[in-house]
DNA sequence: AATACAATACGCCCTTCGGCGTATTGCCGG
DNA sequence: CCGGCAATACGCCGAAGGGCGTATTGTATT
């Protein structure tokens, strides 16, 4: 079950979402302010978050920024509610890095909907592989090209033999750019090099 | 350098769109239409796309749809342009998985806010990490709990006889739950075993 | 023209890995 | 009580990896 953290400072708001969240089968969890729900949030990691940008002890913009400085909840998706009539506040909100901005008094149709569409964004985000198909982005970590091609079959579990008959040079020759990517990358061995290969092809 | 395909069937504004981008040393791609659009998408692999909702021969939601169903693209920050005036689809096409919507006429720096905060997010959920922290989910690929340990620490690219500290287990016995498990995985090598487990432990 | 660097290749030597065999201990279920 | 299995340990041997040194070629930069 979905568990969705609602961080909204009107008792009657955060009750009304709570039931309207229970009843559609998802976990409300529940903070009554931008402090408590940083605290929540960093505790129970939930699958989305919904939060009141007006709020006091500390409005939604630092709980979001607060949320996107921590590794284990930066990727969470972040969904600012706000009253009508506060200025344009929807961009702000979005340029911060929220994942969407609904407007109260929010329709429940559109509640749900967004929430559907975001989680299943995360869904999407979330089911990635590593993307073996180019070695360019190995070159970030300061190889040449041909640095990165060796690398990216080494990664992939290839000896210096078979990498070399791929890239049609010997065995040694392979190992002779493995020792210089060792150095460039600072670690020691194919499987620490391969593991930092597999950070950067991971984002595809 | 950041490459944005911008979908926008009016000429004027298409190259409006594209001198911005240049000028803030993005690298503009343009399509005039959805079937443009999807096919420039595919193939360049931009890394946000700027798409008009109302076009002629496919419309935005459309390409959407067609770039969300397939894996090499479903990952691109999505934006949509509209003109003012069109019914309330902004709540239509954010449910739709868009990832920000502007309105027409849009501010320069509202447009590029807009691209720097999504790409930005991108940048987030791309940077996603390998949890070393539990041994537990490698027991789904049929191993004991002392084997899914041990390729844990391999995993890694501790050797043998680290792992063999690490565990307080002499190296030759990691190496014979090394076997068991080469055996149970079907591969040869910790290279590949290692793939695997890290295939695994990457979705956490 | 001189210099720098990437890419290629070869050799020596030691360590680590991987496959195979063997053996002991302890626990769980029939 | 006994068979099966996980976990532990040891040894042998060939294959692969890794460190270090050397050398040639081509291209690009100065």
């Amino acid at each position: 079950m979905k568990k969705i953290l609602v961080i909204e400072d009107e008792p009657a708001m955060r009750a009304n979402l709570s039931d309207i969240l229970e009843m559609e089968n998802f976990q409300p969890l529940l903070a009554a302010n931008g402090r408590e729900g940083i605290a929540v949030a960093k505790q129970a990691l939930p699958d989305l978050i919904l939060c009141d940008v007006l709020m006091p002890e500390l409005d939604g913009r630092s709980v979001l920024a607060a949320l996107r400085a921590d590794a284990a909840t930066a990727r969470i998706p972040f969904v600012f509610l706000t009253a009508k009539g506060e200025p344009a506040d929807v961009r702000t909100g979005m340029n911060l890095g929220a994942d969407d901005y609904l407007v109260k008094p929010v329709k429940v149709d559109d509640l749900l909907d967004a929430i559907a569409a975001r989680l299943e964004r995360a869904q999407q985000q979330a089911g990635r592989k590593v993307d073996f198909s180019s070695a360019a982005p190995l070159q970030a970590l300061g190889l040449s090209s041909r640095e990165a091609e060796i690398l990216l079959w080494v990664a992939q579990g290839k000896t210096n033999f078979e990498t070399g008959a791929i890239l049609n040079i010997c065995a040694g020759t392979v190992k002779k750019h493995l020792e210089n990517i060792y150095a460039k990358l600072g670690v020691e061995g194919r499987n620490s090099a391969s593991l930092r290969a597999i950070e950067i092809l991971t984002s595809s």
